[in-house]
DNA sequence: CACGTATATGCCTAATTGAGTATACTAGGG
DNA sequence: CCCTAGTATACTCAATTAGGCATATACGTG
């Protein structure tokens, strides 16, 4: 019953996630990219698993392993409160930069921060 | 050199967070609101304080902290490599359920998971 | 069915950390 | 000044957990 925010606060697993997110991967093919252990790699995947962020299907001997959307709303969904305050934020200096630099875009901070609820 | 990650995982930072989002606070605000020991908000907000997520004015002798920005943005920024993927995902189930019952509004999830980049 | 490949699991250890308790520090107010 | 309120810190303990290593399990192939 681990919340997804102490399952993504491990820093390898947050990097099995990047991996997946591109497409599905065996073990084996995340032990090699990733440069780790077998075993570390099958237990970090466990704990995946158990939280509902990844789920396996077998091929032979390989499982093959895929990410799966919801916990990654969870934490979507609580970051949302925190938007406005910080968009606001980035609003702000980019006024006060604006102020200094009137032609200095600043659209991929906007991109990033600003999207309209 | 605490992630972001790591200090958003314990539940009790999470609920100062929250409660700091709304306005400003008092450690003694927070720990009548939060209902906990004071030794356990003054070390929380130790934590929160030397990974940029708040930080604290002097009231006399009340220490007022209040949000800051920073940090939020940098788990934004990793969860956002995940967003097109699960909101394909939600796409999908819409026109899922859709089929099911045409006119069924799924605004509430649209709204939420489906933000434009 | 023996064997190799692919993956999971069990055990141990070291490190981290949150809680609890006591105590130290600081700024006004009487 | 002493006292109190407000906050921070030190210390100890218990629990959790990631890594390393060895081993178990499952599958496919000759």
């Amino acid at each position: 019953m681990e919340s997804a925010f102490a399952i993504i606060a491990e820093p390898n697993r947050r990097a099995i996630l990047s991996l997946l997110v591109r497409s599905h991967q065996s073990v084996g093919e995340i032990e090699r990219r990733l440069r780790m252990p077998q075993p570390t790699v099958s237990k970090h995947l466990r704990v995946l698993r158990d939280a509902g962020f990844v789920e396996s299907t077998v091929d032979a001997q390989r499982r093959v392993y895929c990410l799966k959307p919801e916990p990654f709303q969870e934490v979507d969904d609580w970051l949302d409160q925190f938007r406005r305050f910080w968009s606001d934020h980035v609003d702000a200096l980019e006024r006060h930069l604006d102020r200094l630099h009137p032609s200095t875009p600043t659209k991929e901070t906007k991109e990033k921060t600003r999207r309209k609820r």
